[in-house]
DNA sequence: GGACTATATGATTATATAGTCATGCAGTTT
DNA sequence: AAACTGCATGACTATATAATCATATAGTCC
C-alpha cells in the first residue's frame, strides 16, 4: 500500500502543471464535457483528455458518461481551497520580487 | 514576466514531491540547518540540497546563513495550511478507494 | 449496417526531473 | 596557513513528463 507521502505528492502533482491548472479554473463552476474543456483551455483534445485522466486517477477528478459525453468535475470542494491558498502565496511572492527585478 | 498560471504551479510542483514533502513536514516547527535536516529525512546531503534550492527559488522557502550552517524555513505559513488540506483529501480518498478502480 | 460524434490511446519526440558521486568553495578553528 | 565543517554544484544516468499526430473505441442516429 502506498504510503501517506506519496499519496500527498500525487494529488499535489495533479495540480502542479500550467494545463491541468486551467482545467481545474474552468472546472469552478461545475462538471463539464470534454467537449467543453478542451476549446476553452485552448489546448488539443487528445492532451486534454490525457490531462484529465491523469487527475482522474490522482483522484482529483470524477467522472461521470452521459450519451456520448464525458463529464469532469473536482472532486473534493477543498482543492479549490488550496487554489485560492497558492494565489494569495503567488501574489505575495509577485509583490515581493518585484524590488528584486527592478534592480536587475 | 511570467504569468499567474506558472507562478502557481511552479509553487505546486515545489511541494509535490515525496522528499520535498519530508522536507516540509520537518520544517513545520521553525527553521533547520541542512546538517539537520537531510539525516532527518534520511536522503543525501547532495539531493536535498538540491531540492532545498529549488524550493528556495519557487518562493516556498527561506534561507539564512549563520556562519557555516544555512537554516531553511518555510516562508509562508499558508503553505502549511495546503498541506493540512491534501492531508485531508488523501484520508477521504483512502478510505473510499476501496474499489477496484485502481488496480495498479 | 454505415456515417457520424465524443473521447481515449499507441507511438514518438523533446525536455525535465531525481538521484548519485566527486569535487569545489566559503567560513571556522587551531 | 592548513585542516576542518557545512553546503553547493558539475557531470552523469535513469526515468518521467508533456505534447503531437494518427488511429482506435464507444455511443448515437439514419
Amino acid at each position: 500500500m502506498k504510503d501517506l507521502i506519496e499519496y500527498r505528492a500525487e494529488i499535489l502533482k495533479a495540480l502542479a502543471q500550467p494545463t491541468r491548472l486551467k482545467i481545474i479554473d474552468f472546472l469552478r463552476d461545475g462538471e463539464r464535457c470534454v467537449c467543453e474543456i478542451f476549446p476553452a483551455i485552448g489546448e488539443e483534445q487528445s492532451n486534454t483528455s490525457r490531462h484529465l485522466n491523469m487527475m482522474l486517477s490522482a483522484g482529483v477528478l470524477s467522472r461521470r458518461k452521459d450519451g456520448l459525453k464525458i463529464y469532469y468535475a473536482i472532486r473534493h470542494p477543498e482543492t479549490l481551497d488550496i487554489m485560492d491558498i497558492v494565489t494569495d502565496i503567488v501574489k505575495q511572492e509577485i509583490s515581493g520580487r518585484h524590488q528584486l527585478l527592478r534592480v536587475a
